[in-house]
DNA sequence: TTGAAAGCGCTAACAT
DNA sequence: ATGTTAGCGCTTTCAA
């Protein structure tokens, strides 16, 4: 060694108490002198403890996975953590076991499912043997691996509960690709409120999240529907499309047509008209997902407790889908 | 071993040719039967190979980075790249030297820099040594480091010329935070072309990306200069704040005042009047940044030779600014 | 307070 | 075609 010993420094990296002060300086001046960074792999072998947590995305170039994304990157920073990051290319028949045995192959601590299970359901299947604990974030609550969810459904719910207090009776929805999960919870969420309600079940057009999707789908809702009294969008990109074209027409929001997105994307506010939306809380669902992990990764997998966390969203109001107006039964949602 | 061998289970692995095929086909078996993974971290340490790039990113949640980071992770995974995620909080004084320390002690092979240089500039000072190739993203082009950037400064000056082919004379420029290069570029390009066509500089307002902010900042425009009649803003985004607090205001666009944007985000199309922006290809620069670094991964970083690329940006023309009337000197940019 | 030995899980270079 | 030896860069255990 440059100085005089050898793995001593291995004491001194490491802050242990029993080195002498002399030697201690020597070896630190070392170090800052040839740059020197312990290897984070070689000790890795040795720990069996990698210090990085795998993370499944699909659509970071959705409001939604970035932002449950942000959350993640704080929380796993928070703890001295990194990432692993793999996001899945939109083919619907993506094969997600090879992803996940990259990540057990790094031997990553732990596993954050933000993609939606399209076609492979690894739900059922089997997870690779040695593969660390995971959490599931854009499933249902399953009685087989853990989850966490936003109540996407209760949302659609408060959702259409508040256009029916504006007395709308003829309400669309304009969902996203039935494929993901979160788009058939909006969906039934929407066709239960109006079930309970007594009304008959709208029409129904899907998009593909994005905003121009939204306006073809109107396009479609208003041929089926012409007298369409509210709508609730499946997110509020589709929502932005279902504005713009809406004006195009000549369609009063929301006197002729009420409108309430979902996601609660901050530029919401900022639409014309300003957008009444579900807020998802986002970022608590990231860094949720890195804290369960966290907490739960000193045990056995297979014998791991299932644990089922859900979110509750909240709604804004804003113009296109006003507060009801202060008459006897008026209520919010 | 399980079978009768030791490492032969390596050459099965990596599939070498020198393999009974009797044997292979019992290791086989028994890799398959008890799930084994081969350890990366293992690999990595006799390798010197992580077979993964890092990349430090700040403002997951604004379009552009989210943008850029899908880009990335579409090339790395197509080479069989890991990424390692490290998000810079937002506060601006961060060190960013460990966070670069993190990812040298994980060995990554490269490390691509999307986030705005704030205060701390690495560019002069001394990158940590033993620091694997860098690439920025968010810088100037610079003589001391590698980078790819996409012309702002140019993009801006489209945006500029665009509205200065529409007769406007009173142009004012909302811009994003002037600690981020790109913003300095943006708010550069646009005061150069008013300066080139002889005009005195319009009224300056600076906001935060948001929406919110672009509404504010308009405001402020506005009793700065009343008769204001065209904007260029720093993107789309406080564009569409402005979008919103003409409407409220009664302020016809773009009758009144023509509005060009920036980023070139897909909603653009659905704003109301729909946006007139300057196109970034931002795939595109994450997906460079990829290959660039693993083109020049085997060279020694210290004597690599600086890089520079610059991509360039595109106007697409909407209703916020529409093409110039089909006069004797109209031109597009 | 410090050093020596052994091993984490793998692969490269020989040897058989 | 297969086994041996050595070592990647670190930490742990035990000895000095």
């Amino acid at each position: 060694m440059c100085g005089v010993s050898t793995q001593t420094v291995s004491r001194v990296i490491n802050r242990r108490p029993d080195v002498s002060p002399s030697t201690r300086a020597a070896i630190e001046a070392a170090i800052a002198e040839v740059g020197f960074q312990p290897s984070a792999v070689a000790r890795s072998l040795v720990h069996r403890r990698s210090q990085t947590l795998g993370v499944i995305a699909a659509g970071l170039r959705y409001f939604g996975v970035a932002q449950t994304l942000n959350g993640i990157t704080v929380e796993s920073e928070a703890r001295g953590y990194g990432l692993l990051l793999k996001e899945l290319a939109n083919h619907d028949t993506v094969d997600i076991v090879p992803v996940i045995e990259f990540l057990i192959a790094h031997r990553v601590e732990g596993i954050i499912f933000a993609a939606p299970e399209l076609g492979t359901n690894i739900a059922t299947a089997s997870l690779p043997p040695g593969s660390p604990p995971i959490v599931y974030l854009k499933s249902r609550p399953s009685p087989a691996f853990s989850t966490i969810v936003i109540d996407n459904y209760g949302g659609a719910q408060l959702a259409t509960n508040h256009l029916l207090s504006l007395d709308r009776r003829r309400i669309g929805h304009l969902a996203g690709p039935l494929a993901w999960p979160e788009a058939r919870d909006r969906h039934d969420g929407w066709r239960d409120s109006l079930r309970d309600a007594g009304l008959a079940t709208g029409p129904v057009a899907a998009g593909d999240w994005s905003s121009a999707s939204g306006e073809i789908a109107f396009d479609t809702m208003l041929r089926e529907v012409p007298n369409l009294d509210g709508i609730f969008a499946g997110n509020d990109q589709m929502a932005l499309g279902i504005l713009h074209q809406a004006h195009e027409r000549g369609i009063r929001i929301p006197d002729d047509i009420a409108i309430v997105g979902f996601d609660g994307m901050d530029e919401a506010a900022q639409f014309t008209p300003s957008l009444t939306t579900v807020v998802q809380p986002l970022n608590r669902l990231g860094r949720l997902a890195v804290s369960e992990l966290l907490a739960t990764a000193d045990e056995d997998p297979a014998t791991m407790p299932v644990r089922a966390l859900t979110l509750e969203t909240e709604l804004v109001i804003r113009e296109s889908a006003p507060a009801p107006a202060p008459r006897p039964a008026a209520r919010t949602g």
